[in-house]
DNA sequence: CGTTTGACCGAAA
DNA sequence: GTTTCGGCCAAAC
């Protein structure tokens, strides 16, 4: 087991630990996990979770609230179904309000 | 090997 | 509001 594997189950635990109904941004998981200004690191990482996963790996957004990804993506409605199903609602564009961010913003 | 590419971020223009 | 840029760095090419 190597150093990687740690970071790696640092992140997704601090992914497992966001609140139901709230969401956190890329970045402030991986400050969350001792890793900060490794935003992009969670974001491989998430992307190549497997199909079945059990992580909350919709509760991740970008900082500015809106939902990652590239015009289309069955990732991106997916993770908008999730998130209106547990009471988090997309204002404007498309964006989480802050005061859904975990601890703030 | 060198280069490009991101489920990103914050500041600057 | 927008695009650009430097920082980040593992995987894909």
């Amino acid at each position: 087991m190597g150093p990687d594997d740690d970071r790696r189950m640092r992140i997704l635990a601090t992914v497992d630990a966001i609140p139901r109904g709230r969401v956190a941004s890329y970045g402030q998981v991986a400050a969350e996990a001792g890793l900060p200004g490794r935003a992009r690191l969670v974001g491989r990482l998430l992307r190549e979770l497997p199909a079945g996963s059990r992580l909350p790996w919709h509760r991740v957004v970008r900082s500015d609230g809106s939902i990652a990804g590239r015009g289309d993506g069955e990732a991106m409605t997916e993770q908008r179904r999730r998130l209106v199903r547990e009471g988090v609602t997309l204002e404007g564009r498309g964006r989480v309000p802050r005061e859904r961010f975990w601890r703030g913003c």
